[in-house]
DNA sequence: TAAAAAACCTCCCATATGGGAGGTTTTTAT
DNA sequence: ATAAAAACCTCCCATATGGGAGGTTTTTTA
């Protein structure tokens, strides 16, 4: 507490307050980091960050109520594109992780990382701007190979279809979806149809598993 | 570390190294506490007890691989009766509160809740050997009142049943999750009915929920 | 205002899924 | 040693699901 250098300035945006405050500890332990502000979900960083409070660096989870990593990350290269993010996630999917590198973020962490690595991305974010581990680094790569289109633009459904696909990761049928919806059963199929597309998936259990990692639905 | 008091010896078991490590810190800070041993999984920490390496607060995370929350309880309850077992999970639901109760937990904490409540819980159970949040009596008593027999019994998959369970949270028609694990098509059936009567769900979709929820499949 | 797309629909068909009645063989527990 | 259970199987049937060809009506957008 006693150093004269100015400390890197570091945010936390994470809904589980009990890894957020653990976090920030550790940060806060880290030789040169300092813990600014900690945040609920995007929402609330960002009103902090609009009353002029700036992190150099934001530790963002990509799940979280209000606003979520995706928006915030949007929102933060936008609008103050010298902070620097680092996302922080369970998944490991290489759609996750391409999205958020496309929206602005520095660098990726898994949420299983060993404190080293964290001390190691942070220094490579103030160093080179970037940090890529191994594992992120080859997800990217291989992601980028398969479907340099696709991919990349973010799947956008409408209300009716994710009204459906919350139906869908129910136990009932879609007759009794219909019914819910008040459309018939083949106004069903064509939900259907188009959710398989756009998810790519082809069958119900593929759209619960894409509703569910996605959240958009409640568990 | 000047103090005169024995402190309470801490285990922590969870896979997630970032939140582990950064939660001993945070345990390590609060007065009279500090951590003895960090595991990754279940069977980790059953080793290093065998071990004679003796806490007497396990903090425990549900979802694990190796060996999960419910075994390690289990485990404790009958081994080590005299460890108290503090349930970390980001699940609320019923069930699995109920669950890991059953199986000689002392107390159960949501991932997302407040450093103090962290320390508060500690302290009740060293005091009273038990805590309970407010949140968690309620689903306690809301949960009791309903199945009063079937919902207490855990429910208990072999082996065969969770390797079923996790091929059915995949795209795969249950012919290729036959093909997948040597079995008849007919086998695969029992499998399923089996697991259709011990979750209580009637279809496919069911069982994929009931396997996210309780943690028993990679998202 | 014309074209496109979104929202809804009918009929058809193959395969997947869920459910029932029965059976053998191997493993586990008493 | 014997009973129970777990693990595996055959055959049958009804419904659910996934996929295709085609159509009307309303809303959006160029």
């Amino acid at each position: 507490m006693v150093k004269a250098y100015k400390k890197v300035q570091v945010a936390i945006a994470d809904d589980h307050t009990l890894l957020r405050n653990a976090l920030a500890k550790l940060i806060n332990n880290f030789e040169g980091y300092a813990v600014l502000l900690e945040a609920n979900n995007g929402k609330e960083l960002r009103n902090k960050i609009i009353q002029h409070i700036i992190p150099d660096i934001v530790l963002l989870d990509v799940n979280m109520p209000e606003m979520d990593g995706y928006e915030i990350t949007g929102w933060l290269h936008k609008n103050y594109p010298q902070i620097k993010v680092l996302v922080l996630s369970m998944l490991s999917d290489e759609r996750t992780i391409i999205k958020m590198f496309r929206l602005g973020a520095k660098g990726y962490l898994l949420k299983n990382a060993e404190p080293e690595e964290l001390k190691r991305a942070l220094d490579s974010l103030m160093n080179k701007n970037v940090y890529l581990s191994e594992y992120v680094s080859d997800k990217l790569v291989s992601g980028l190979h398969k479907n340099a289109d696709r991919d990349m633009q973010p799947v956008v459904l409408n209300e009716r279809e994710r009204e459906f696909l919350r139906w869908a990761c129910t136990e009932l049928a879609y007759k009794e979806i219909a019914e819910k919806m008040n459309v018939s059963v083949r106004t069903i199929d064509d939900y259907r149809q188009a959710l398989f597309a756009k998810l790519e998936v082809h069958s119900r259990v593929g759209l619960v598993l894409y509703a569910i990692k996605n959240g958009l639905v409640e568990l």
